[in-house]
DNA sequence: AACTTTAACGTACAAATAACGTTATCTTGC
DNA sequence: GCAAGATAACGTTATTTGTACGTTAAAGTT
């Protein structure tokens, strides 16, 4: 049985939600293959024993300066060709990011770091763009049928906010009445005895999500607007 | 940048429908590791260029002598400990299988190969059983919306056939009456000028599904119940 | 106090779901 | 040939959910 070594990366697409847009967060390579291209955070997987999503985790904090974020398995891309190279194959990763708190950091080996619209990404390297064509689908269906919105949310926030998440993600608008009846109904908000002061008008509430409630009710909400 | 070179394995999980029973297609292991257990078809990736999906095809050949099936990715598992001689990243595969026509046959290194139901499975080796429980619950929530369940049944079927697929993953009896009229009334089953005499009371008309249809329907349909 | 803008609540019809009942068609056995 | 038994196939109703709207409330601004 022989056992052919292969190359083994991580490439983590990591969204977040900014003024109404869905981003996506692009390194600019510095080096070869694709130099000066944009592409997703990743990289090769190091020491003996590292784990593809603690790869993931070190790489996106390597190049970017982020941690303590949400990571889910995407898809796993070997296709001869995808990387010029040879065969390497990566394991890809969803991440969801509050857009708070971040402060962005680029490494040494990069000469860029910038959120870009994801539907108004630059040429990308490698396959990527493909894997981030994977990865947004695979948000616009999470969004739906799991709590995933609130990930990319901060911890208090107005109904208003998390429409607009779904807007952005969603690609369209919904119907503001339906999707606060639908949320409010759902049990999974729980109601501040605080407002948002954002604009000049009328004051909203806020609400924030509790995991732990989530998980006790009876059957899941479907959030499909 | 050092790329650490990683041993890389495919496995399939593969379905399969009999008597209404949904069954996993297991290998007997003559070597070690976990010698003598029951495992996933599955191996190393070979030539250089060879693609994931490819080695998981030739793999189910050589080791079940099973072709010509629908493959899709499931994950993949890159924990350490998952596998005693180091660390082996394994992506697994899910494929669906049609019972009529299949001849199976285990490799010289097998000492064993058979059907087992998916819910009285042995004890198995690696973390095999965290890769069935996980495409199990992918094909519940697959044919939920998508025409998967057709995979497991040959190309003319009754609706009870149909049913009993249903049944059978679902691990729950559903309204006949209520998946009569949602299937007859989705657009995605033709109806034939046949029918089948499988017991001996009145016969069922026979249906096929067909692909090209499905697709131009206007909305995808969703078959929960 | 009137105006503007966002927040929040409400209504009516259509569509889908879920839980049932009934009729039809075949084989078997007398 | 006909009743019995079993599966196939068609139908009905109440309830829930979805969808498309209209209306009122609360803040700041002029």
């Amino acid at each position: 049985m022989p056992s052919e070594l292969v190359r083994v990366t991580v490439d983590t697409l990591a969204f977040a939600v900014q003024q109404g847009s869905l981003e996506v967060l692009l390194v600019k390579r510095k080096n070869e293959p694709f130099k000066s291209f944009w592409g997703l955070p990743g990289g090769f997987l190091l020491e003996e024993d590292e784990s593809l999503e603690a790869a993931a985790t070190r790489e996106l904090y390597d190049e970017t300066n982020v941690s303590n974020v949400y990571l889910e398995q995407l898809y796993t891309f070997g296709d001869k060709g995808r990387d010029p190279r040879g065969r390497i194959i990566t394991a890809s990763y969803l991440a969801l990011l509050r857009q708070e708190g971040l402060e962005l950091r680029a490494s040494a080996d990069a000469s860029g770091l910038a959120w870009w619209p994801v539907n108004e990404l630059p040429p990308l390297a490698f396959d990527h763009q493909r894997i981030i064509t994977y990865g947004y689908q695979r948000l616009k269906y999470k969004i739906e049928y799991s709590p995933a919105a609130f990930k990319l949310l901060p911890e208090k926030f107005t109904l208003r906010d998390l429409q607009m998440v779904y807007e952005a993600i969603l690609g369209r608008t919904v119907d503001n009445r339906n999707f606060r009846k639908k949320f409010l109904g759902s049990g999974v908000l729980q109601e501040l005895n605080e407002t948002s002061q954002e604009g000049s008008y009328r004051p909203a509430r806020l609400y924030c999500f509790s995991e732990q409630d989530f998980e006790k009710l009876p059957d899941r909400p479907v959030f499909v607007f």
